[in-house]
DNA sequence: ATCCGCATGTAAGTGGTTACATGATTCG
DNA sequence: CGAATCATGTAACCACTTACATGCGGAT
């Protein structure tokens, strides 16, 4: 809830708006798909931020009847919104703290027992696992792109090898973590 | 700020007062040294979950008078939330969902011009950079633990070890993505 | 003399999450 | 025939951050 992850998220629906105009229910979608691996966001949020977004003059909205559906009210970036965007865009960022859960369990896991511990780290594995199989297989799905000639689908797909090397060096911390307590049985 | 972050804060304080009794204020020092690099708190919200804790019979206050400073009341974890913090360790953390403004940055900066971008990457590394030499100055200036022996401490060092990894990981991703851009002067 | 650290809190502002609310279409 | 998806929002609750408030002691 730090103050900057509303402008972060500000950010990121005039981003998704420059590639291409989107309704509310758009971008829920896109931040479900998309952007799962470096940003959530709930709908009451994006349909708040939106509606900011358009009183303060970055966006407009369209409204696109339904054919056999409800209407959908689609926003377009405007040119204010683009300023934002690339000014955030070229922008450092100050450092975020970190907030893991699991590494909290491990700095005080002292007072479980060696099964219990096994049991934390195993479950963990698991997931971290299945996190980086789901990353690898959009990655996949996704085409080749060229650093050069197509930047823009480059760099997306950059993003997602971030997220799965940052999986990987995670699993291994596991195994190693696993590896240090030993077979004894407590 | 989702409720989860509550919850943990909570675990996390009942960790540190099972390794030894604390007043607020040493709490915002252990989270400011020990542990930042898996969380963060400010101090409104630990004296606010603190009162919650004394409130619901998990800590009980001890006022230490100061000699020459202001007093100092102590907070002593209870067996009710020895219990709490024991199952909270033992139990599986529901995945978190990821929040990285940098990434979010890099997915969108089609728009930017290389310059710019290279602008984002290397400040992004110098500060990753600072980052990890920091961890590893905590590390060095912590004994070595034995696995066996002193679980508790091994523990804590191995937490330091993740975020020094997750950090080197970054920075080679970052340099790899500094080498795709090429040498192209635009 | 001033700033920083110790030490404890409270109040106000802001935003995130959950649940509520509605209604049509499509798929099994 | 029920569940899920499309599609849009609102209201209530809750917690995090920032700023406010106070006061002593030691260092520069």
């Amino acid at each position: 809830m730090r103050f900057d992850d509303f402008v972060v998220l500000a950010r990121i629906i005039l981003g998704f708006l420059a590639i291409s105009p989107m309704s509310g229910y758009d971008l829920i979608r896109a931040f479900r798909t998309s952007a799962a691996h470096f940003w959530s966001a709930d709908k009451a949020q994006i349909y708040r931020t939106l509606a900011r977004l358009v009183a303060d003059g970055h966006a407009r909205t369209e409204v696109v009847p339904g054919t056999g559906a409800p209407d959908r009210v689609v926003h377009h970036l405007e040119a204010s919104g683009r300023d934002l965007l690339i000014e955030w865009l070229a922008s450092d960022q100050k450092p975020q703290a970190e907030r893991d859960a699991f590494t909290a369990q491990i700095f005080f896991a002292e007072s479980l027992t060696t099964g219990e511990l096994r049991g934390i780290l195993d479950a963990r594995r698991a997931a971290a696992v299945d996190a980086r199989d789901a990353l690898r297989a959009v990655e996949r799905s996704l085409p080749n792109a060229d650093p050069t000639t197509q930047r823009g689908a480059w760099l997306r797909r950059k993003t997602l090898e971030q997220g799965i090397r940052a999986h990987e060096a995670h699993i291994e911390w596991l195994d190693d973590i696993r590896t240090g307590l030993g077979d004894a049985a407590t």
